[in-house]
DNA sequence: ACTCTTCTTGAGCGATCACTCAAAGAATTA
DNA sequence: TAATTCTTTGAGTGATCGCTCAAGAAGAGT
C-alpha cells in the first residue's frame, strides 16, 4: 500500500459545483478552483483529469441534487399536484433566501457555452432532458391517479412545467423584489392545480 | 480636415453584436472581433474605447432593435391582444429559422457576467426591466381599450408574459425540435386570449 | 529503521488574454 | 507639391490562462 489521498472528493466536488454555478465555465479560473478545494494544480489534474472534467462531474453533481429533491417533493406530498407545486414553490421558499438565488446551472452551463464548448452544452442538454422526463413521469402518475384528466398531453404537460420551472428560477436571480418571484410562482401554481 | 474613418459605426457594431450574442461577453476575443469587424485593435479601441464598452454598446443596441420590433408588432395589429400574441409567435417563426435561434442576449448577458463583471449585469439588468415596463404599458392599454378586464394587475401580466417570452426563447435555443417550442407558444398563447 | 509506492507540491511551460503606442498611411488644405 | 491632421497599423506589453512534471513528503509493509 502506499499514502491516502488527503481530500474528500466529495468535498471537494460541491466546492467545484458551487463555484461552477456562481461564476460559470470560463470564468472560473484553476486558481480559483485551487483556493476552493485547497489543493494545488498537480493534484486537481490526478484526482479529476482535467478542467472540463471536473466540471462535468459538478454539474452530474447538480443534476443528482435537483433530482433528489424533486423525488423527496414527490415522496412527502400526497398528491402529485401538491408535489409539483411544492416544488416550484421550493425554488423562491424563505429558507433559501440566505445564499443569493442562482438560476439553473444547467441552463447557465447550456446558455454560455453552447458556441465556444458545444461539448458541455450537449452535455447540458441532456440532463435538461432528462428532468423534464422526470416532470412528464410525475405528469403521467398523475393522470393514472385520476388527479388531472386523460384528455391532456403529459408531454405538454411537463414541457410547459420545465418552462415555467426556467422561467421563475431566471426571474428569482434577475429580479430585484424577491416577492415578485413569489407571485409569480403562485400565479403558476394556479395553472397547475386548475388541470 | 483630416483623414476620414474607414469603418461604418452601424455596421461595426452589428457584426460585434452578432458576434457577442452568440458567443457571450468571455468568450469574444479581441480576435474574433477584429476579424469580424476587419478592424485592427488600435482601431477598435480608439473608436469604441475598450472591449466593455463595445460590449455595452452593442447591447444597447439589441435592445433598440427588440423594442422596435415589439412596437411594429403593437402597430400592425389591431388589438393589443393579437400584438401580444404576435411577438410570442415571432421569436418560433419559420423566418427566424435560418439562422440558428439564440436565447435573448439581454437574460445570457446577466446570467453570464452576474459574479465577474456586475456592471454588465446591472445594465443588462436595468434593460430587462425596461421591456418589461414596455410590456406593462402594453396591457394597461388593452385595459384601457377593454380588451382585457380591469380586474387584472398589469404589472403582474407583464411579469408573467416576459417570464413567457423568456421561457420560449430559451427553449428555442434549448430544444432539438423547433416544432416543440411553437407548441409551446401556442399554449401560452392561449393563456394570453383567454384574459 | 528502511524501502516502496503513491500523493502532493509549486515553479514554470507555451499560449492566449485585453490592450498600447510609435510609426506609417491617406485625405484635405495651402 | 508640401504641410497638416487624423486614422490605421500590428508588433509587442505584462498579466493570466490551463496545464505539466520533477522533486519532495507521507503512509504502509517488512
Amino acid at each position: 500500500m502506499a499514502r491516502a489521498e488527503t481530500y474528500n472528493r466529495d468535498t471537494a466536488l460541491d466546492a467545484a459545483l458551487a463555484l461552477f454555478w456562481r461564476k460559470g465555465y470560463h470564468a472560473t479560473s484553476l486558481k480559483d478552483l485551487e483556493a476552493a478545494l485547497s489543493m494545488k494544480p498537480g493534484s486537481i489534474y490526478a484526482a479529476f483529469k482535467s478542467k472540463e472534467a471536473l466540471f462535468k462531474d459538478s454539474l452530474a453533481r447538480y443534476f443528482d441534487q435537483g433530482r433528489a429533491k424533486f423525488e423527496d417533493h414527490l415522496a412527502s406530498q400526497t398528491s402529485m399536484i401538491d408535489a409539483l407545486s411544492a416544488h416550484l414553490f421550493s425554488f423562491v421558499s424563505e429558507a433559501r433566501r440566505n445564499d443569493p438565488a442562482q438560476a439553473c446551472m444547467i441552463v447557465k452551463t447550456i446558455l454560455e457555452n453552447a458556441e465556444a464548448e458545444p461539448h458541455l452544452a450537449d452535455y447540458a442538454r441532456d440532463l435538461f432532458d432528462k428532468t423534464r422526463a422526470g416532470f412528464q413521469h410525475a405528469f403521467e402518475a398523475a393522470q393514472a391517479r385520476g388527479e388531472i384528466g386523460a384528455e391532456h398531453d403529459a408531454e405538454a404537460l411537463a414541457k410547459t412545467y420545465q418552462a415555467n420551472v426556467t422561467a421563475l428560477r431566471l426571474d428569482n436571480q434577475i429580479s430585484t423584489d424577491p416577492e415578485d418571484s413569489y407571485k409569480l410562482a403562485e400565479r403558476m401554481v394556479v395553472e397547475i392545480k386548475s388541470l
